[in-house]
DNA sequence: TGACCGAAGTTATACGAATAACCCACCAAA
DNA sequence: TTTGGTGGGTTATTCGTATAACTTCGGTCA
């Protein structure tokens, strides 16, 4: 059936009149809590009125007289489709979702003037805060509207500083992964980054650096040999993990800056004959949910904390934070699998 | 600086004073295009406060005179979440925007409490309509409160057959991948599927229903020594292909109804010292981003197209569509890679 | 001279809900 | 008999915008 197009549902004047009340009256039953200043008698007909209408509350005209939206603002440049990355709005909307908000999403494809413009409409419709999501960690410029909002920036970085971010701990996962094959006892580990450092991108920079920092801890030097910079395809993987491990001095171990270069380096150990992790023990990074688990052995490796970043960049516009350039680092944790061992003994 | 909560924006009431003109004359100025009711100069002072004072209409109180907001809720079962679906609410998106209208999306986990209650929320937001979406092709309940609305089932058909679907055309898909291989000569086309045929699963009852039909219209008999049920995972898509390949009446060519098991397939062919195509020519299904292009060769495969019936769905609603049970069922594009090629000679 | 017209605005009201302020009947205390 | 309190409501107003209906003024024409 569906009616023949009821323009807008009943309102509050139809169940008061259904009531036999005022309008003030619906309005005070549905909403005061505690206040028990109507007889029990009234505020039965006002509910079975509204039952028997089927009237919903119109979030508009309440926005109109409170001021602002139970609404979020969601920008992405291309989040959703970025296999990995979508878990990021899923984890705003469940943040979101807890204190009763819905998320006011757009994917941009990083054109700035349809950002612009849904970011206009998205202020239009006096949204409590605006997510600006990037699919990569990066630092970027936030578009100039946001700073008249309440606003973070997610998984990278605003570049002027105004505006708070949430973003993964490149440094922190490279030392941690580089200290979880320093413990199994290998002291030649290699890495295959996915770009040069020169790039400044921060997931190359910051996993390198950690990197460097656990050898250091652990008394070693970083041997240049052993580091190789790619582009990040598997096919890089392929190649810098054969150039490790036919050199004159191989790595007992890779880490390698992201999961699909350890799926070049798993082709390239297999062409050579050897195995993981008998031979070379190997963790990767992004924890990519159809390559990792599915790679034999599975694959070792850190996760992006896609979820807990969208959770914390609404939570921090919740919480009305101070809109300082302040950036929130958060923990790549180690998922487990089957590529790392101890090194053999050597002959 | 952000100032010290701005409550809510310059209205059209400041921009009428700031402009010395009455708030109609403001309204009336930024809204008829045409009429040329007032003069130049009126015009002019009040784009100028306008522009000085940074208005921006109140969308709410719009909605609230006009009925329709300009938004499309979106509610998803885990479709942000899941890699390959994570398309389907960009191109929701992308043709909502083409109208001006804003998504608000909501991914309920299967929730049905969830949805149930962002439904509402929704509704009470008085949304265009609702997109309904689901993370793989099957027959669902919808909600109650979605009969009550302009909505549309997306990559899913509603059981019931109240609400329009849209949803990949999986017969023609299974029956286009299998002409594919039989086109390029091969007579003997083994099948690896995702799942048993009493599943109800419309990909695997489909795509298999396309294969037979396919080999029907060849003139070529369906042997079901050809054919394996499996579970969808690249193990079961490796243990099919060894039994077909190392059979007494291997296929020279085999449709894997998703990448997975194509995956599967390219390892136990591997492993069996045979080369694709030049052995045995596969032909995936799904065109899973991450995985497709990066096997060696590259997998020839379909794509379910998530854009498209994303644009679709929200085309519908925006159509004002009979709400009848209709599906609509969608193209799945050939993506040309290297996994196929003629038969060898037979010896 | 009066009737009428168009240009350029203005006034008033509605949309739906929240809420401050008020009202009224009834009972208790002084 | 007045004063006061309280339970149980109602009235009136507000939020920001759109728009129908009205006003005012200067001309034009017969």
């Amino acid at each position: 059936m569906a009616g023949s197009r009821p323009k807008s549902g009943p309102t509050m004047h139809d169940v008061a009149a259904a009531a036999g009340v005022s309008q003030a009256t619906v309005s005070l039953v549905l909403n005061s809590a505690s206040g028990s200043r109507f007889s029990e008698d009234t505020r039965k007909r006002v509910r079975d009125a509204v039952n028997r209408l089927g009237y919903r509350t119109n979030a508009h005209a309440k926005v109109l007289r409170e001021g602002v939206a139970g609404m979020i603002g969601f920008i992405g440049d291309s989040v959703a489709t970025t296999p990995f990355a979508g878990a990021i709005i899923e984890g705003a909307q469940q943040r979101a979702w807890e204190d009763g908000l819905l998320l006011l999403a757009v994917n941009t494809g990083g054109d700035r003037q349809l950002e612009a413009a849904s970011l206009d409409t998205m202020l239009s419709y006096k949204v409590a805060g605006v997510v600006y999501a990037a699919m990569y960690h990066r630092r970027l410029e936030v578009p100039e509207a946001l700073a008249g909002v309440r606003s973070v920036v997610l998984n990278s970085q605003d570049r002027a500083g105004r505006v708070p971010s949430v973003a993964p701990d490149e440094v922190k996962g490279g030392y941690a992964a580089t200290t979880r094959l320093l413990e199994a006892g290998h002291t030649k580990v290699g890495m295959i980054n996915i770009e040069t450092l020169e790039s400044g991108l921060p997931a190359a920079v910051g996993r390198y650096e950690g990197y460097c920092a656990a050898l250091e801890e652990a008394g070693l030097d970083v041997d240049p040999s052993l580091v190789r910079f790619g582009q990040g395809g598997e096919e890089h993987g392929y190649k810098y993990a054969m150039e490790l491990l036919t050199s004159s001095n191989p790595p007992t171990a890779i880490f390698c800056a992201n999961d699909r270069g350890a799926w070049g380096a798993y082709q390239a150990v297999s062409d050579l004959r050897l195995s993981i992790p008998g031979d070379v023990s190997i963790v990767g990074f992004d924890n990519q949910a159809t390559l990792a688990p599915f790679l034999r052995p599975g694959l070792t490796t850190f996760e992006l904390p896609f979820v807990a970043m969208g959770r914390r960049a609404v939570e921090l516009i919740l919480q009305d934070a101070e809109p300082d350039g302040r950036v929130e680092l958060m923990d790549c944790p180690l998922i487990e699998r089957n590529s790392v061992t101890h090194p053999k003994e050597m002959p």
